[in-house]
DNA sequence: GGCAGACACGAGAGATCGCTCGCATTTCTG
DNA sequence: CAGAAATGCGAGCGATCTCTCGTGTCTGCC
């Protein structure tokens, strides 16, 4: 297939693979730290409002009030933009769940503060990043990202399969597998009608996720429906 | 914004709106209407592997084994071939999910049955037609064919509605409208995990997505969960 | 057979986009 | 202060994409 995505430029000058960090000949001026956090800025924006393959690196230069040259001065290529901006954002959400899924090691909690929990916080992380949603959800997106988005999208369901397996004694493993990809999926959903409103109808929908969620699970843990 | 999805060519001739259909001076042979449907059979393939925005014209007119002036024959614009593509596949599901849903309206037949033969029906012509959920999760698409999606999820929210206002009797209609939107988000999120497996997996999640949307409706039917 | 028009081709016009390059300016270091 | 390096600019290269146009072939109708 010759027409697929080829670099466009005409050469790749040392094919350096690291995104943006210090390889070795690179001291970051305090300005350039301001200008990548600028830059990032501006490509959240524009890649929560366009999508990541109709949006150009002189729309995001354009956004972050620069030149094009400046972008490339700090960013190898587009892609590295978009990994750097989903690797930070990333490394934000990690800590947010983090907190949310650590101590819910004793059963002592009931299910339903577990879910209302993660929910929440899952909710409002992404209500603060609208591209997070954006980055990882693009069918569009080219390799790398898609990797990215693979890593995280394993990790998030192996975190949920571990924090449903002291609730499933006898549950086979593929089955424990199904239910917490279905969890994740049923999340992504809810996530997608949440962004989709906003104020109390936005309120509603978090509620009602939260409730879908726990009447999948609820014969997982011998509930009875209300 | 200058710098958005301009038309790219010199001019646009007439302006007309009509994707392909006959205007006037346009008697269609045998032939060409042959090469249409070729035509959108490529579109569905090359849409359903690349996306919208990544397809290219040339590309498929090269799936279909034509010349790109031949595909400009019968095409205004490469937004006229998603169009017609996803009006074709539309209309088909019309006609499938018409068939499914009509006959339901006495409330003898039990939930279950009622979720299993929905589920069955539109889970098959989604498998049948990768290139339609493509063509409607995409976030690239422009503007027109954003708004056929629209306006299919409308229908299928207010058939869900339909199908559901008989099990609920007392529910009041802004919550009745979130669960009928609910329904479709869990339909995707289960379609997404049917179409990324394969063989007895696929039908493992097939039978998840339905248990999770009888979870989901069993208290609207006063059951409870076995 | 002959003509009108549908069908087919493929080079390339026009436009956008990713990215580069030469050069000017600012900041750091000694 | 002088040199080096980081930062900044913006015109523009090369690639690609959508869509057009001139030209030629095929089909249906008298």
């Amino acid at each position: 297939m010759p027409e697929k995505t080829e670099k466009p430029g005409t050469a790749k000058p040392g094919a350096e693979t690291t995104t943006a960090t210090e390889d070795r000949p690179r001291r970051r001026q305090a300005r350039g730290e301001r200008r990548i956090a600028q830059l990032l800025d501006a490509a959240a924006t524009v890649f929560s409002t366009t999508g990541y393959t109709a949006a150009s690196t002189n729309a995001i230069a354009r956004e972050a009030g620069v030149s094009p040259g400046t972008l490339y001065q700090f960013f190898p290529n587009k892609e590295a933009i978009a990994i750097e901006l989903g690797s930070r954002l990333m490394h934000e959400m990690r800590q947010s769940y983090d907190e949310a899924l650590t101590p819910i090691d004793p059963g002592a909690t009931p299910i339903e503060d577990v879910i209302a929990g993660t929910v929440d916080r899952f909710i409002e992380f992404n209500c603060r990043h609208p591209a997070f949603f954006a980055l990882m959800h693009g069918p569009d997106i080219p390799g790398r990202i898609a990797e990215e988005h693979d890593a995280l999208h394993r990790t998030l369901t192996a975190r949920v399969e571990a924090l449903l397996a002291p609730f499933t004694p006898g549950t086979p493993a593929p089955t424990l597998a199904r239910t917490a990809q279905m969890c994740v999926g049923i999340y992504k959903a809810g996530l997608e009608l949440v962004l989709a409103h906003e104020g109390a109808e936005r309120e509603a929908y978090v509620q009602e996720l939260k409730v879908t969620l726990l009447r999948y699970l609820s014969p997982l843990v011998g509930d009875v429906v209300k």
